[in-house]
DNA sequence: CCACCAAATCTAATCGTTTAGCTGCGTTCG
DNA sequence: CGAACGCAGCTAAACGATTAGATTTGGTGG
């Protein structure tokens, strides 16, 4: 802390343009400085001081990490995935988490600009997002979203393909005989819960099928959420044979009802979902679920990052989109009643 | 970016004092220009640099956290609880996963002296925490020690009962009739694992009894781990009536086995673990299972480590320790055979 | 009416690096 | 032999904020 190239350029008895050259290898030194220096460093424990570095040319070696529900398993297998990534570029991550609240992002965007991050990866808030597209043209802070699409796409993406997802497994469920198939989507809003919803339609609707209004619900991606929203549907004379839960977390609960109710899946009820987290495979029984391939995307949302700080504005903006894949657990069986 | 305070200062027409004097309100300024200021830094959109600021008075607004292992649920929960708590304090947290690698907690360390974070939570690795705790003496770094504890104690540290945690679970099953009870427990130079195991077999040796060696397996906290240990244990004819686990990843490798043995819990085994992670609460049957409240641990640790970046080296080290609580589920009956 | 004081604002040094340009020196070649 | 060149290393000016101390201003009391 104390200690500054200048103590080691002393110590070593060269300038401190020579040590700075030592340092980043940035100029040719004569072997013999080249190991005085070193020596001192050495000797000091020195460390160079990351402020001033940043300060001289603008970069912090600092990559920010907005999402939108850090208590989310999906999300925080992204952390897990983002910090081994960045961190074999040599960046730092700086984590936040928005908690889905539009000033909550907004107030994380003007720290990131503060910290001079080099770039950001959000899992853009709901509708707000507009707010973040501003930041991002004003400053041409280097960034790319997450998960979820917004309209407009000037901005690196990394999403996935919610519609197909959805189709997926409502499809899967149609092939078993199920036609009083519910659902417990996420809010409406977002590409995640709208797109998963939208594929469950489409793929009734190609079968000649509507989903009865009464067994469809949409909240937030929270496990009490689905826990009463499925509770209302469940304990209907007639529920659905088949249900369609939107993501892991939602799945979670929904489970805890079943158990609650004496259902037993698959004999009572078929359940299978989308997004499923780390950890749920553990469940008895195991779900049907489609899964998105999180480390891939994260790490291509980096890499799309990366470059962007690299070759600046130039680049094309880049929308990548992952497909799901359809993994079959013991959740689901041939239609009952 | 481009914009600077002397950018604000000259459109306002002050000096750079005075800007300065009102961004961080460090000094009186009349009300006129203070106006003036504050429109100026509106219209170009002027945010400080970090950079600048951390150079001037070497405080970076940056806490590092490293965990020892970032796809474990347990340390994925105590970074969102460690992000909300920084985040209340105006601070960003860094994230970093030293992976278990003594080699990568001290690059990481270098990192955040480089970065010269004003504090740093480390969960340590290993038997190689020496080196962490010279790098405390050294730089007077503030640090908080998490979750597992080292022999010296001139650290902060935020630590579990360990101990406690392995004779309340063993207790239990003792109490439910269990004589042949086996575990799975984690590293044994880890205060987590061998706290959990010590007391395991002090919770046996009260009542006179002693783990037959065969029941008993360590190995990483890790459910690929877990599962091959654990299908060893239970494929045995003479397998014991009880397990305990020493923690919730590993936990889900258990359910594992026995869902692919065939054998149903707890029918034909008693289950139950310590640390349990978050979503596992939708295991069926529930585990029963000792917590530990990481949302207090974690501001615990955050609250310690704000007070000696505020305080200095002048506090004493602080030692908390949290008790953990024996949580019921219905993993666990009275014994069979 | 002037000297003096306090309050408001400004000037300029400083934090620790990087880096553009400069210096001095040994080679090379006409 | 001397001009020209290349090279290793040096000097000093940034980067953008904070802040001690200087300066201005207006008001007050003698």
């Amino acid at each position: 802390m104390a200690t500054t190239i200048r103590d080691v350029a002393r110590l070593a008895g060269v300038s401190t343009a020579t040590v700075s050259a030592v340092i980043n290898d940035t100029a040719f030194v004569s072997p013999p400085l080249r190991e005085r220096v070193l020596a001192a460093v050495r000797e000091l424990a020195y460390t160079p001081s990351q402020a001033a570095r940043s300060l001289k040319h603008g970069k912090s070696q600092l990559i920010a990490l907005v999402v939108s529900d850090l208590a989310n398993p999906f999300f925080a297998r992204v952390v897990w995935a983002a910090e081994a990534a960045v961190a074999a570029w040599g960046y730092s991550l700086v984590v936040y988490n928005s908690d889905e609240k539009p000033e909550n992002e907004r107030r994380i965007m003007a720290r990131v600009r503060e910290l001079s991050c080099d770039g950001v990866v959000v899992v853009p808030v709901g509708p707000a997002t507009y707010r973040t597209q501003r930041d991002f043209d004003g400053k041409a802070l280097p960034m790319v979203l997450f998960g979820r699409s917004v309209e407009d796409k000037r901005a690196d993406t990394v999403t996935i393909d919610n519609v197909a997802a959805g189709r997926l497994v409502t499809n899967y469920l149609i092939d078993l005989g199920h036609r009083r198939i519910g659902t417990i989507t996420g809010p409406l809003h977002l590409t995640t819960g709208r797109g998963r919803y939208d594929g469950m339609l489409q793929a009734m609707q190609a079968r000649g099928l509507t989903p009865a209004p009464e067994y469809v619900r949409s909240g937030e991606f929270r496990e009490e959420v689905a826990y009463s929203v499925a509770r209302e549907i469940l304990e209907r004379p007639d529920r659905p044979t088949a249900l369609y839960i939107a993501n892991g977390v939602m799945a979670l609960g929904v489970m805890r009802v079943l158990a609650d109710l004496g259902l037993e899946c698959p004999r009572d009820i078929s359940i299978a979902s989308t997004d499923t987290i780390s950890g749920i495979g553990g469940l008895q029984p195991r779900l049907t679920r489609t899964e998105h391939p999180i480390i891939e995307m994260t790490n291509e949302a980096l890499r799309l990052l990366v470059d962007r700080i690299d070759r600046g504005n130039d680049v094309q903006p880049r929308n990548v989109v992952f497909q799901p894949t359809l993994i079959l657990g013991e959740s689901c069986g041939p239609v009952v009643a």
